[in-house]
DNA sequence: ATAGAACCTATAGTTACTATAGGTTCAAGG
DNA sequence: CCTTGAACCTATAGTAACTATAGGTTCTAT
């Protein structure tokens, strides 16, 4: 076994997170409380890095930090089966994909407005593209 | 011309916008100080429905409040011309392609992750998300 | 022993709003 | 004219997920 033990400069350093981030996760309960130095400095092991790998893997799989709780929890608690995972990563997986065709619909718009302005040489009150902006927006917001 | 007048309510309504929004706006400098009746209630134009559209427009598009507010300018100050828009609208593109492409990705990691976990059934230690979630990041973040 | 890096806590700032509290004004009905 | 209730007013706090700052303490290497 490992039991080396890190401080939290070093937990950050092998985990690409801040300091911070750090502290700020174990504020809003990703992170334990670690055993502490008698000065009171945060002492880490292994099993911290993993965790925090977990943590930020999930979160830079857009996972939000509930989310990232609800994971944890499968992990923390006994008698959960993959199969819950699974599912988060596939409802995950079509948030993601949504949020990709928001994406494609305002990069079209934007597209559009720019191939309308063929000379940008008109002053702007002549341009299209502040003319679609100024443009009332569709009635289903009413 | 059209000379009607707004209450704060209708310019809302008219606009898709809240009014806690508008008193947002105001306060960060994208509305202006509308005249006031003689309580104070603030009274609008049809100029403050057509400007507010312009602002809910731009930030759909995904153009954060100092590019709104940039594209503002352009519009009140006299001299500008339509090329100094196009170029905005296609960096603005250029960014949301970006975006696309990070999503993307991630939605491959998810999907990868996803089909590796074929039944579902396995105890949680066991599964190959969870796995992957833990696989330590990549040496470029060092 | 001491210097300075790394750590500690608590608080404020970021973005773009949204929500709340507590009070005032407006418009319509009686 | 008076009342009632919707709409308005200001100021402040809350949201997500951190990041940054201030002011002080501890650790580590010389």
């Amino acid at each position: 076994m490992n039991y080396e033990k890190y401080s939290i400069g070093q937990l950050a350093k092998k985990t690409a997170c801040k300091v911070e981030t750090v502290h700020y996760y174990e504020k809003v309960g990703l992170m334990p409380e670690p055993p502490r130095t008698e000065g009171g400095h945060r002492i880490y092991s292994l099993a911290h890095v993993k965790r925090l790998n977990f943590i930020r893997r999930s979160r830079d799989l857009g996972f939000r930090i509930e989310q990232v709780k609800e994971l944890l929890k499968f992990i923390d608690e006994p008698n959960h089966y993959c199969g819950e995972v699974k599912a988060m990563a596939m409802q995950q997986s079509r948030v993601v994909q949504e949020k990709i065709d928001d994406l494609q619909r305002l990069k079209s718009a934007l597209n559009e407005m720019v191939t309308h302005c063929a000379s940008g040489d008109k002053p702007v009150d002549d341009c299209p593209i502040v003319d679609a902006l100024f443009t009332e927006r569709a009635a289903e917001h009413y």
